[in-house]
DNA sequence: TCCGGGCTAGACAACGTTGTCAGAACCCAG
DNA sequence: CTGGGTTCTGACAACGTTGTCTAGCCCGGA
């Protein structure tokens, strides 16, 4: 900048008023300094300018998502990217993939690097550690999981209703021997989910048999393994909710593979693209994503925006979508 | 900082020694600054320091990518954010829908928030207006895409192979009319697939019927139309290539619709999640992103640490994966 | 006791900006 | 030609850090 001041023969506030489009600088030495500008190269440095103009706003929000290349994930951060875009921002992504630790070291990295807010689809089971950084005003909401220990703005699904749906469905067809496929059992949203499948088998009067739960499943191809066991025990489920989208796909594929993916029904949670073309087309519990994005972006800049209210808490509801998969009803009695 | 040198009755300099963990402060001091640092909440401002080292590094990368929702995309992200996590950086991802003024726009704030290098996968066709950035050493790296009007890294797939491929495929079974979804004509990806399948129809002595060719598909539902039209006119194609995995989406979908999915063969440009559970399971010219992010990552690191060889352009070649709906024969003679 | 050497701590300036304020240049009416 | 009011422009300090350099300390050896 001050090379461009030297060139263009003014002073470096001069060329900051040109830089930064303020009123007042005569068309005459705008354009020197534009040229100027051309001639060197000049690029302005923002971060310097964020320093300079202090609590101003650095223009970036952090987005500490599950795993960026999950479609879940991927959608969510598509819709803060288009919010954040639509006021000049830009998104620092990155993945916890459930580890704690990963988490507490990105949401220290992204305070130091002054992130005017973050979005966080926390892996931790306990959050107090943010206590002091919401309280010195660093906007935060969580999304897909609820704060614990801190109190902030969330948007989460009902999970237990969804799992409850999931079976009730299942349930409503004939199917007595529901299987449930689900990830680590200290997750918070496999946790309620269960809890739904529980509370539907209950209020049907069906006994809740532990042999048909298979926790700690993180992959596909664990799912898979739990599906083999499963369909080895004496009375073998005749229906799967599986849990998490990775675990139906896993699911239907292992039933693809031993030809009984037409015999047995699956319902999954979470839909995701392509589900309607599966073979058969899977019915699952859908979490509406756009609308959890729109939410927690439209939370998120309400409180960069200065909105110091009481922290808000949407919970949206998930809708069954019927495709072919979870209709598949019990065989006859022998 | 200047608080807590206060409340620990040191010099600004040693608080700034403590937390860069630099050698030389007595334990005694070393405590009762961190001390400070708990009881004041005090972030240390990387922005700050950033600007203070000069040409040091923000250890911010940007990536510019066609749609971060989208699985090509987001998968090289994920492997863009893991070689950078390992090098103690962040990833500001953002996506650029093929709009070239976007692109330009989000070229210029990344330059402007100095990031350390560039992952480009362009939206424009002409790269001219780079060159004074890669000439002022920002390391840049094309990624699917070729670099045009300036001289930088790519890593790229060879599209005209893979195309020539999926057509050849087709052609070994008999196919004769093989039709052609594409995207837009002036996307260089999309233009080299179709060079491709001009290749080996040709080669194999087949005429190229223009009418079988359909472009500027961009949705799956564009697909689908354009689809509609191919199987209405007089010698309908017996087999499809579509250049991109949302076509093949809609393909598949109105294949299904009308009945067809198992008469008309299908073959994909670009595997995804899932494919081989659709029904029939996809067949596709798979391009390996993890291979093209890993090394996209090696390429820019390098720069990013100083090397200054003339720029590399690596070629990945696409495998072509058989699972059902590519080996789909033509109908017998009538 | 004095001196030299090795450490530790702090003063200062600088990184690239911009807000503040004061001064210069201009205009027009009287 | 003067006075008052507008515009423009520039000097300066400050944003939160850290590299450099000097000053002060302690210790051992002469």
């Amino acid at each position: 900048m001050r090379d461009v001041a030297a060139l263009a023969g003014v002073s470096l506030k001069t060329v900051s008023r040109v830089v930064n489009e303020e009123a007042g600088v005569t068309r005459d030495l705008r354009d020197k300094v534009t040229q100027a500008v051309e001639r060197l190269n000049y690029r302005h440095n923002l971060t310097a300018s964020n320093l300079r103009r202090g609590r101003g706003g650095t223009g970036v929000i952090g987005a500490l998502l599950q795993d960026v290349s999950n479609s879940f994930s991927s959608s969510l951060l598509r819709v803060l990217e288009d919010t954040a875009r639509s006021r000049h921002g830009v998104v620092l992504a990155a993945s916890l993939d459930e580890e704690a630790d990963r988490e507490r070291e990105l949401v220290a990295d992204l305070v130091s690097r002054r992130v005017d807010g973050l979005i966080l689809m926390p892996a931790t089971h306990e959050h107090s550690y943010l206590a002091a950084e919401i309280r010195a005003g660093l906007p935060t909401v969580f999304v897909d999981r609820t704060p614990h220990g801190v109190d902030a703005d969330s948007v989460v699904v009902d999970n237990v209703q969804g799992g409850r749906e999931a079976t009730t469905h299942l349930l409503a067809l004939g199917h007595r021997r529901i299987a449930h496929l689900a990830d680590l059992a200290d997750i918070e949203t496999a946790a309620q989910r269960l809890a739904g499948y529980d509370a539907a088998l209950r209020s049907a009067g069906v006994e809740v048999d532990p042999t048909l739960v298979a926790t700690g499943l993180r992959t596909s191809e664990a799912a898979e393994e739990a599906l083999v066991h499963l369909l080895r025990i004496e009375e073998p489920p005749t229906a799967i909710f599986a849990s998490r989208n990775t675990l139906s796909i896993g699911t239907i594929r292992l039933l693809r593979k031993v030809g009984l993916s037409h015999r047995v029904a699956v319902v999954g949670f979470d839909d995701f693209p392509l589900a309607d073309l599966m073979d058969p087309a899977l019915t699952v519990v859908r979490q509406n994503v756009i609308s959890l994005g729109t939410h927690a972006s439209e939370l998120l800049f309400a409180r960069i925006d200065g909105d110091t209210s009481p922290p808000k808490h949407i919970v949206i509801q998930p809708t069954l979508v019927a495709r072919g998969s979870g209709e598949i009803p019990p065989p006859r009695r022998r």
